[in-house]
DNA sequence: TACTAATTTCTGTTTTTACTGAAACAACAG
DNA sequence: CTGTTGTTTCAGTAAAAACAGAAATTAGTA
């Protein structure tokens, strides 16, 4: 009996794939992943075009990217050719590895290309100050948060829980903020 | 002149409407909340079809969406019928607002559907372990990233900025942390 | 109230993206 | 070296999303 005949192993996949393709990831490709996450035995590709029912080909570009992401990673099963594959099963590790990928893909471009326009526009008086000063503004504000995240990203992941876990409370260690 | 004709304007709104394409948001919608945040006056939807190349009814909807997400609203102009627009220009607003509106959106429904699976699941001995877990061990993670977030976010704006600023240096705080 | 301006909704078209199946390619076994 | 199995690339097709323009509706004005 295969994972995706169990009616929740379904709901999971099909909403994963959905919930990938709100995000911008292709729909098919949620899915594998959600399917190898399901796995607990190295997978390969036609047993996911059976279970998923996808050609071969879209399985094959779906792994790609899913590599290119680095939360599969391609294993060998002793006595079989084909390529297997397990997903990183560690959900911490996943997510930071799926938002740096998508950081280094989309974030990083555009500070570069916000940093272009901002010196371009600087000084220029024949364009309105607020233009200058919003798309600076802009800038520094992707900049903050692009430098916030490379910092903390570096935190070992015990920390990185036990921050989570105080929620609100890191407020405290603010100076002159209140313990609320 | 109109600001689209400033090059830099142009490349601006050009690279935010690609931007929110990658993260599932309609190219359109984009590009008029990124020329709605280079204007510093209330704008009427016509301008935007001018200045952008779009249908009305484009328009419409993208105002209609944006609204939604609460970063643009509706203003009024003595001695003009039209509705008119602005942007929500504190940037760390912003984001807010649309993390908000994304979360509600997807990440909500999501966890409420993790739930379910996870107590359907729960006991179920004729469904493997590992599926359980996994199930559990997701809806579980991203429980708490929810969790953290609404706590989070309640934090005055300076706090946050503060504590942004402080990097991951924050680490420092965490018993058992050296302060590296 | 009737008229006009403004906005939204609806329907069909275009564009984009996803996907398939076949062909090309690569790896391996005998 | 040659046949076989497995993988990737490619070109055409299907599906989905975005979009435009017209029609319908709403809101404001005289």
């Amino acid at each position: 009996m295969a994972i995706t005949d169990i009616p929740e192993v379904e709901a999971f996949i099909l909403h994963w794939g959905e919930m990938g393709s709100q995000w911008g990831v292709n729909r098919s490709v949620s899915q594998i992943h959600a399917y190898l996450y399901l796995s607990d035995q190295p997978v390969h590709a036609e047993e996911i075009c059976l279970a998923l029912g996808l050609a071969r080909s879209n399985v094959s570009n779906g792994l790609k990217e899913l590599q290119g992401y680095d939360i599969i990673r391609r294993t060998h099963v002793s006595g079989d050719r084909r390529d297997h594959f397990v997903a990183e099963t560690d959900l911490w590790e996943m997510l930071m590895r799926i938002v740096q990928h998508r950081k280094k893909r989309e974030i990083d471009p555009t500070i570069t290309l916000l940093a272009k326009l901002a010196a371009d526009l600087d000084g220029r008086n024949d364009v309105p100050l607020h233009i200058r000063q919003r798309i600076g503004r802009m800038h520094e504000f992707i900049g903050t948060l692009s430098g916030w995240y490379d910092e903390v990203q570096r935190l070992p992941k015990t920390t990185l829980i036990a921050l989570m876990k105080l929620g609100g409370k890191v407020a405290r260690f603010i100076p002159g903020k209140s313990k609320d």
